[in-house]
DNA sequence: TCTGGGGTCCTAGGACCC
DNA sequence: TCTGGGGTCCTAGGACCC
């Protein structure tokens, strides 16, 4: 590779080029109903979040394309979407929701997310792609970057890219889009190129002629917001902002900025690794419409603290830190959070503590709760219980580690009295 | 776009310490 | 006592991603 002047710092760092592909299903949650519902084959499929059968709450998880035509889109309410695409009535005429007028070139299938079902189905991606890789960083259920420099070659690695997508497609009947290039963030995109079903090879030379075209929006970590402000200093391309000066960006955005200025020009030093220990967990849910009576309110806190406490205890994790969430009409996000001398697994503690910051929240209209934790130390005597072989046995009880914490500290770092008897 | 759920990372101010 | 500078931790909010 290069052997031009390095810089003092910078030491042997100057990397030999990777190969790196990131790998993306089209419409995973849409594919997988596919799979064990073969009749939705090519028509539209909406699967919804938070959504019930035949309800119109909830949100568009992911559409299939053929949904997109209709103008349904993710993240979009299902109310929305079924305004847009009706639902398919009911399949024998005496389903409550049979409607003969109902065209059927005009409806769509909707169905609720299935998460377990998908985990299964992204396993079996998973392992191809482990077989197929040395390093693989899961992104999330459909996406994972791999580095497959050791395995192919730049002059070969469509012929590379196209093994990975077929094999998943055969032994696993998912169809994902591949993109080759020599840094994640440049795969990143490529991958998103020619979707569904796409394969995009950038090829290091290739690259700045690549990105050059590309709207900013296209940029990963460049959002609606970072967008306009973008097109607000003149730049509308990758290119554009390629060849701009970094100061006012970096004046801008901090960190983000240079990381934006460097990404544009396909510069990303960042090595394909796996995932580590999450940093958090976290469940919220949304009423149907804003509550105000405290009863309610803190009965889902008390569930949903239940479930977040449940997770933390079975993925062997200690917290140090508790939090809430509640959002108030319009759209206001409120967060609370309150961090504990030392680390804990101690589910009644996070039922007393979200009950207490959530006080605040109490007689106000509330359209949605949440709890978290964060701060998470697993316990991680084998830290190789990278793949999940960590003991639940092993793992400290709440009285070990309980009983290093004297009241007064948690008082203190509390900032409230309150807590005291509860312990 | 009037809004689902689970995450990550960054920023900024204040407390506190030396 | 009107007052330096640096570091770390905590909290709240925001942007972004899938």
């Amino acid at each position: 590779m290069s052997d031009g002047p390095r810089l003092p710092g910078v030491e042997q760092e100057r990397e030999e080029e990777r190969i790196v592909l990131h790998v993306d299903a089209d419409c995973f949650y849409a594919a997988c109903e596919r799979l064990r519902e073969p009749k939705l084959e090519g028509e539209p499929v909406v699967v919804g979040m938070g959504y019930e059968p035949g309800e119109t709450i909830g949100a568009v998880a992911t559409a299939s394309y053929e949904a997109r035509e209709f103008g349904v889109e993710s993240a979009q309410a299902i109310s929305t979407a079924l305004e847009r695409l009706p639902r398919r009535a009911g399949l024998s005429p005496d389903a409550d929701d049979y409607d003969p007028d109902l065209i059927r070139e005009e409806t769509g299938y909707y169905r609720p997310v299935d998460m377990d079902y998908y985990e299964s189905i992204a396993e079996a991606v998973q392992s191809i792609l482990h077989d197929c890789a040395d390093v693989v960083r899961e992104v999330s259920i459909d996406e994972a970057y791999l580095d497959v420099t050791e395995r192919t070659a730049w002059e070969v690695a469509d012929g590379f890219a196209r093994h990975v997508k077929d094999r998943i497609r055969r032994e696993v009947g998912i169809v994902v889009s591949v993109g080759a290039a020599p840094t994640m963030s440049a795969a990143k995109i490529a991958s998103d190129y020619d979707k569904p079903d796409g394969l995009t090879v950038v090829r290091p030379d290739e690259l700045r002629a690549f990105l050059a075209p590309l709207a900013v929006d296209l940029l990963h970590g460049v959002g609606p917001v970072t967008a306009r402000e973008l097109r607000e200093m003149g730049l509308e391309t990758a290119g554009d902002v390629a060849a701009a000066d970094p100061e006012p960006l970096v004046e801008r955005f901090g960190e983000r900025g240079r990381e934006l200025y460097d990404r544009a020009r396909g510069d990303d030093d960042r090595r394909v690794e796996p995932k580590g220990d999450p940093k958090s967990f976290s469940r919220e849910s949304a009423f149907a419409e804003p509550v105000s009576d405290p009863g309610p309110k803190y009965e889902q806190i008390e569930t949903l603290a239940a479930a977040v406490a449940d997770r933390a205890q079975r993925e062997g994790a200690l917290y140090r830190t508790v939090g809430i969430k509640a959002v108030t009409p319009p759209y206001d996000v409120n967060t609370r959070e309150r961090s504990l001398p030392g680390p804990v697994d101690d589910p009644d503690l996070v039922d007393r503590i979200t009950r207490e910051l959530f006080a605040e929240f109490e007689t106000e209209p509330v359209r949605k709760v949440g709890v978290r934790v964060a701060n998470l130390e697993f316990a991680s005597a084998d830290q190789a219980s990278l793949d999940g072989w960590g003991h639940a046995a092993d793992r400290p009880r709440t009285d070990e580690s309980g009983s290093e914490l004297d009241e007064e500290s948690i008082n203190r770092s509390s900032g409230q009295s309150s807590l005291t008897d509860f312990r």
